[in-house]
DNA sequence: TATAATGAAGGTCAAAGAACGTCAAGGCAA
DNA sequence: TTGCCTTGACGTTCTTTGACCTTCATTATA
């Protein structure tokens, strides 16, 4: 187990737990000089091991003063894995209601949180055909529950992206 | 926050909150020598973080006495019509979250909801080929947007503490 | 009085720099 | 020999700067 994807793991699931905060916020370049490897050898570490599966949420900035943050979501139940297995596969608008029903009911979102979400993956609002409808939806749906069970996710405001989108 | 950019955006915006007025008028040097760059540097942030979409409006006049005037505009007046125009045509993810910011500093949105929205709204969570991605967008930020104002209508402050409210 | 010169703003744009991301190819271990 | 690791070349995004341009008010001049 000496390999340094674990090493690098471990030292950055050290970094939460000494600091006992939920959100990290750390330069590629920097871990990969710590150490001594390629940056992208820590894109990898990212990649597979700080995943919403296993309770993480990584943004990350380029450019000038860019950074990686990484964030520990809020509480991993069996039901919340299932849910994000479940997002991983096409969902029709039912079950996609289901699923917000009974974050509404476990309180993981509030009632017009509820709402947006749902007018959002309406098949009116969504006008795709269908076999592509349900996968965008599942898409939809998962991006949503990342940010409701991260707690508090800042993404927006002075440090979210911003600039020319040339892309959409 | 380690770039000039975000720090002369907070600073601006700084001003803006503490003197609690709508308008402000700065020399573009005067910013430039307080952060020790270029003037350009100052135009950048004016270019890339005061925008229409976000709410605000920049004047400028060159020449002796010359200075530069942000406006940070109101969302109740025209904002509605507005977005409902925007929504009207394809939107690229920038445009999109400018305007949630927008919303947000209104206090038509939570901060949680600005960031929910923004998520589904993602080019990544979208994952369509362009010319449709920008079309679908705009109809789920009208969507969400329709539902967010019917809110505000009903409850008056959408700004509560963020992720604290389950029945809301 | 008109006009020209001057200096004081801000604007534009392209190039360089600073991060992070992607991907394919090779390495290594069970 | 299959499936992770690891690397490096190359790509994209965002920032920062500097050289050069335009506009405007003021002052000097014909």
């Amino acid at each position: 187990m000496a390999n340094l994807a674990d090493q690098i793991e471990a030292y950055l699931v050290s970094l939460f737990e000494s600091g006992d905060v939920y959100e990290l916020e750390v330069q590629r370049v920097e871990i990969a000089r710590f150490f001594a490897c390629a940056p992208s050898q820590v894109t990898y570490v990212l990649a597979t091991r700080f995943t919403p599966e296993r309770g993480y949420l990584v943004y990350s900035r380029r450019g000038g003063g860019g950074f990686v943050r990484i964030t520990r979501l809020a509480a991993q139940t069996q039901f919340l894995a299932d849910m994000l297995e479940a997002t991983g596969h096409p969902l029709t608008q039912t079950q996609a209601a289901s699923y917000l029903d009974w974050m509404r009911r476990e309180g993981l979102c509030s009632a017009r949180e509820g709402d947006i979400v749902r007018a959002m993956i309406d098949r009116e609002t969504l006008s795709l055909p269908l076999p592509g409808r349900d996968q965008v939806r599942s898409r939809l749906l998962r991006a949503a529950c990342l940010v409701l069970l991260a707690g508090t996710v800042r993404n927006g405001g002075p440090e979210g992206p911003v600039g020319s989108d040339p892309e959409g």
